[in-house]
DNA sequence: GTCTATACCTAGATAGAC
DNA sequence: GTCTATCTAGGTATAGAC
């Protein structure tokens, strides 16, 4: 049989890192075959190659795109050390519940990169968590939090609130913003932000 | 060639999973292979099959065999709900970090799991999880720890001191029970503990 | 109890027709 | 740009010798 319609580069080629990012969420990145994503496209595996020059630049797309676009949608902080944690808490929870795949692929397949492809992802990590580092860093020198151990304080928070990757379904009794609301007051007492206490 | 020694099944089963363990842990459970894993162990592919009757068991069998070890150790809830609270974070983060391999195999492959194998893992965390939200909603009654959605402070909780495993590094410069100090730190004050704010 | 050998299958990736 | 067909490598699992 001919091929089932004409030319579609402009559109197949997202539609191959779609169906890969849905893939390698659901099933881990060596688990899914190109013939899998080659199916969820409806093409053939062989043409998947005219859009990547292979699976593991697949991933690699995937993950660097998505945390360059983190980065970029990273709201400026603003110079309020609450409001700059309750801005990004808010922006960290919603943009999680938002793109579910990309989030899950970013952050359980970091072992599945090569390493040179690894190097590029962490960095592009370690300035999402320095973003937040700054905002705890200026908040303790202003006495608005409580004074920590910085860099263990920022993991412990991200990791918090990312957790809500594996727990949240859609339409289950909380919308997302109230999620958000519920980790902004969660984040504000681990780092003990002095004032409002018992109003949150 | 003959056999390299004689007889060494009481040996080598537990190889075989502590082997399996190791390199899922590593690299993840599709990426691994049963040739690998022999290789580590040091026999041929096909000697695993005496041990194993097929790679999902032996991730099964990894993970709910550490689940029922950390249910097992869980240490009885301090009736003061402070107390249980630090008892269960201390625990939490030792284990943790003691037990690294099976505890990273445990969150991350349950995508791994065949049904049937999934929701026996997953009755198991959710007991766990359990054990945390009976403390949280205890001290809520009681008035020591702030008003909260408790399951979702629980899961909130969990996914923070789980994020230890992520960044601790053997030989780093805080040793694991100066860890579990702050995290339990956090914990008290993510829930709003009442007495001793500014001391901890 | 472990080995070697291998059956059988499916993987990633390429070549050439259309 | 996509298909079909195919190459080569390596996967899980089994059979039978020792």
């Amino acid at each position: 049989m001919a091929r089932k319609s004409g030319s579609h580069a402009q559109i197949t080629g997202p539609k191959v890192l779609k169906a890969a990012e849905r893939l390698f969420a659901r099933h881990g990145f060596a688990a899914v075959t190109m013939r899998q994503i080659a199916a969820e496209v409806g093409v053939q595996a062989g043409a998947l190659y005219l859009y990547t020059p292979d699976k593991q630049s697949l991933l690699a797309d995937l993950m660097i795109t998505h945390l360059r676009e983190l980065l970029a949608a990273l709201p400026p902080a603003d110079p309020d050390p609450l409001a700059a944690l309750e801005g990004f808490v808010r922006f960290h929870i919603l943009h999680h519940l938002s793109r579910r795949d990309a989030v899950f692929v970013a952050y359980m397949e970091l072992r599945s990169l090569s390493p040179g492809n690894f190097a590029a992802v962490e960095a592009l990590r370690h300035a999402y968590e320095d973003h937040l580092e700054a905002i705890l860093q200026r908040g303790m020198a202003a006495g608005v939090f409580r004074p920590r151990d910085s860099r263990l304080a920022t993991l412990a928070l991200i990791a918090m609130l990312t957790g809500v990757t594996t727990w949240y379904r859609e339409g289950g009794r909380l919308l997302p913003e109230a999620v958000a609301e519920q980790y902004i007051a969660l984040a504000r007492d681990t780092l003990g932000a002095l004032p409002d206490r018992g109003t949150s």
